[in-house]
DNA sequence: AGTTCGTTTACGGTTTTCCGTAAAAAACAC
DNA sequence: GTGTTTTTTACGGAAAACCGTAAACGAACT
């Protein structure tokens, strides 16, 4: 079983809970930190002393608050820990369950497995924990995300949407977008082709206007 | 010290701690729901077997899954206990922090303690149940609500404007909006009126229109 | 080079929002 | 009851979204 254990987890009453979970699987060394920057400072300090860590166990979301951080959330996170240490086994252990999300890590991220917190997500986490450490990848354990997006809508839904929904949620209209999109070399740009995407993308999610695309977009954690 | 305590908690990597928790307490009889509508019949049979409890700790939000339930989240189900049991002292412990949501919690069904799930939420939650326990109400152990709205704000704040923002939100033009409120007596109901409220809205929010205005009202869980 | 096909862009008309001003109605004061 | 203030509603013009059509462009192939 894996030896050196990193948590991520801002909320005590959900750290406490996976400290439980891992000394029963009879690990020993097991850290815990709140703050994604003191999970990467940790990483670095145990990979120079030569006893780097096995396993990352991380949230996704972290609350802010008076301390200043670089590393604001899970991703972010486990993006540089993976630049100094591709070795480290991930497991990202989150409340999301939209499938575009927890797709994304597994592609961009290469995450080893996705649990998500539910209402028996401790024994889920414990099985993930056994699955990587067996050398297995790809692993979700869930209710096969229930409030998300089908998986082909997922695919057609890419980078490009979501800047535009960003950019149109600040508050752009479609000819700032434009000017906006060609300052950095988005393609298309042109104020037609974006309301075009836009008209895609209000027959797919079956929204009258911008306000309602907007709403949709927000619900169902788009941006 | 209380004798016999109902936790409402969906997440099992929560409630295990908030059970280990008030086991700290020396509280004997824990009880622990993982839905809404269980944690109301749990509370009526208690009451029936003349053993009625004598504390509800309850999260606000709880996942939908296959299950159908009646109360779906934690509002409706203090609502729901208080209606039979109004002597039941309840806790909130959630991890929303916008402090709209949680006046009206202290307002409107008179919870005794809030506590915000946060980096060192277990003592301030042991410190809740201690103070709840000697008698004291309208307890808050926060650090005081970060990225929520100003008091003030929250005054002005009303059922209209959350009807507005939430129509407006499913797609609705102005036109059809002053109909909605024409049907349900909401006053005012002009167009103009729909307006004007619209535009103090946008200025209050720095909206610079509609959809931005929206995603604000989205993101700050306004709607 | 020319053809085809798909994508991007341009344009124009209609609807809706946006933002004033003014009239009407209601609430209030005396 | 009359005048005053506030709120609500009506109206109208400018800006933006909305929606269809057509032109321009680019890549692939012959």
């Amino acid at each position: 079983m894996f030896k050196k254990v990193l948590i991520a987890e801002d909320l005590d009453s959900i750290s406490q809970t996976i400290i439980q979970t891992l000394e029963n699987l009879s690990i020993t060394d097991i850290q815990h930190v709140k703050y994604c920057d003191d999970a990467y400072i940790r990483i670095k300090k145990a990979q120079a002393e030569n006893e780097p860590f096995d396993l990352l166990i991380s949230d996704l979301s972290f609350k802010q608050d008076h301390r200043e951080n670089k590393l604001v959330n899970g991703e972010e996170l486990i993006a540089a820990v993976k630049k100094t240490q591709h070795t480290i086994k991930t497991i990202v252990f989150s409340i999301e369950d939209k499938s575009f999300k927890i797709n994304s890590l597994f592609n961009n991220l290469e995450i080893n497995a996705y649990v998500i917190k539910g209402r028996n997500s401790i024994k889920e986490l414990e099985k993930a924990i056994q699955s990587v450490y067996n050398g297995n990848t790809r692993i979700l354990l869930p209710h096969t995300t229930t409030n998300s997006i089908t998986e082909k809508s997922i695919i057609e839904i890419e980078a490009y949407d979501i800047s535009l929904l960003t950019l149109l949620s600040k508050g752009l209209i479609i000819n700032e977008i434009t000017t906006e999109f060609k300052k950095s070399g988005m393609l298309p740009n042109g104020n037609s082709s974006i309301e075009k995407r836009l008209n895609k993308l209000k027959t797919y999610f079956k929204a009258n206007n911008n306000v309602h695309l907007i709403a949709i977009a927000k619900d169902t954690g788009l941006i």
